[in-house]
DNA sequence: CGCTACTTTGACGCTCCTCAAGTAGCGTGG
DNA sequence: CCACGCTACTTGAGGAGCGTCAAAGTAGCG
């Protein structure tokens, strides 16, 4: 079931983590840049994004943000195992999410062993995707890391996408400053991988650019 | 249980993931920059260290290297759910591991609820390590970096401890070079916030000096 | 004792950050 | 409907930090 799917055709208010786990929760609406959980909170639920799109994120002592995963509809996100959030959740834009007490996960999980192995897969995911985020943040130059970041968000939004997240999300998502990041949007349009018909409207003209780019 | 107590009390065999999940396995041995699973090849085991050291990695298509974590006596590493590996691992120095087949942990996460759970909440810890390195890789310096790495590994060593792993692997783990890390090294001695008897003997001496530079 | 691998140190250059100015998009109110 | 102000984005100039290249120093090991 793609995320395209779960918008669609998925039942509104049902977080879906595998063929064994399905569970049901109420729907909430956050606004542009509202809070969904904080660091220090309980955490108390687990989310799928209905519409709209969220941004994941930890900060440093002195204040410094570090954006770890962008949410975007059919996804889900906030599932912790500790009892307090250790991250905390935006929205990006006016967003819909779904939301189910973690209670109701740990019954479960408890229960049926099908269900803690869709959890655990779910976790498997994540983790994956934190360690490719790793290899991009050690090891690549700004340009590699926005055609990464390009090619990530063109895989689950499609050739021709808008993008929910400012060029601040970007570049604390890539490690970057506004500025690089914006830079290396122009030269990639400029080399006719992409077309920006407006800055937050991005059309994948040459994905295989853009994968040269990313290395 | 701690990492050293693992190495002192814990039977020799056996790879404890918490109380209600202990499989045994067998020991093997591997010399320094040995292959202990390499990306692609079937996750037939899972590994706990006995002595030594060990390096998980993941490269990019042209062959850069990060260093995703290490892993000291007590540790357990190489648990992945996908049948095949997505990291290689390596032996820092001459190094004992205890290996469990898969097989074993994904049947007592089958029948046991309590040992699925152990299971989730290794991989929960290693999720949460995973983010603040993205926050240190992302949003820190170079000082910064390397007095972060010295906090995290003198946590699992002590005051006073061998470094089991050159500056190549430090720099590969922090996002630096050779030379910028050997720099910091060299800076944070100037400073008194560590001894250096030898480049791979580290003194503690001032653990807030260390704390306050890796912000 | 001499080789080899690792580490340190220095000089220089490039990438990306900082600071600053200017532009574009958009909702609000006149 | 346009003026205005706000926020986001772009662009440029200059500088800092870290990478690169080169060489010398050090330690382990045959």
């Amino acid at each position: 079931m793609t995320a395209l799917d779960a918008t669609t055709k998925a039942p509104a208010d049902i977080i879906d983590l595998g063929p064994a786990l399905s569970l049901r929760g109420t729907r909430m609406h956050f606004e542009r840049n509202e809070e969904i959980f904080g660091e220090g909170e309980p955490a108390e639920y687990l989310y799928r994004v209905v519409s709209g799109a969220v941004r994941v994120m930890r900060f440093s002592t002195d204040g410094r943000r570090q954006i770890l995963s962008f949410h975007l509809p059919g996804e889900v996100f906030g599932i912790e195992l500790a009892d307090k959030h250790s991250l905390t959740a935006e929205a990006l834009d006016s967003t819909e999410v779904v939301m189910v007490r973690r209670s109701l996960l740990e019954k479960a999980a408890a229960e049926d062993a099908r269900a803690a192995r869709c959890w655990l897969e779910h976790a498997s995911h994540t983790l994956d995707n934190a360690r490719d985020h790793a290899l991009i943040l050690g090891r690549k130059g700004a340009g590699e890391r926005v055609a990464a970041f390009l090619l990530g968000i063109s895989k689950r939004l499609g050739q021709e996408l808008d993008l929910p997240m400012s060029r601040a999300d970007i570049a604390d998502y890539l490690g970057l400053t506004i500025e690089t990041v914006s830079r290396a949007f122009t030269e990639m349009e400029r080399q006719h991988a992409i077309g920006l018909p407006s800055s937050r409207h991005v059309v994948m003209r040459n994905r295989s650019t853009l994968a040269m780019a990313a290395a």
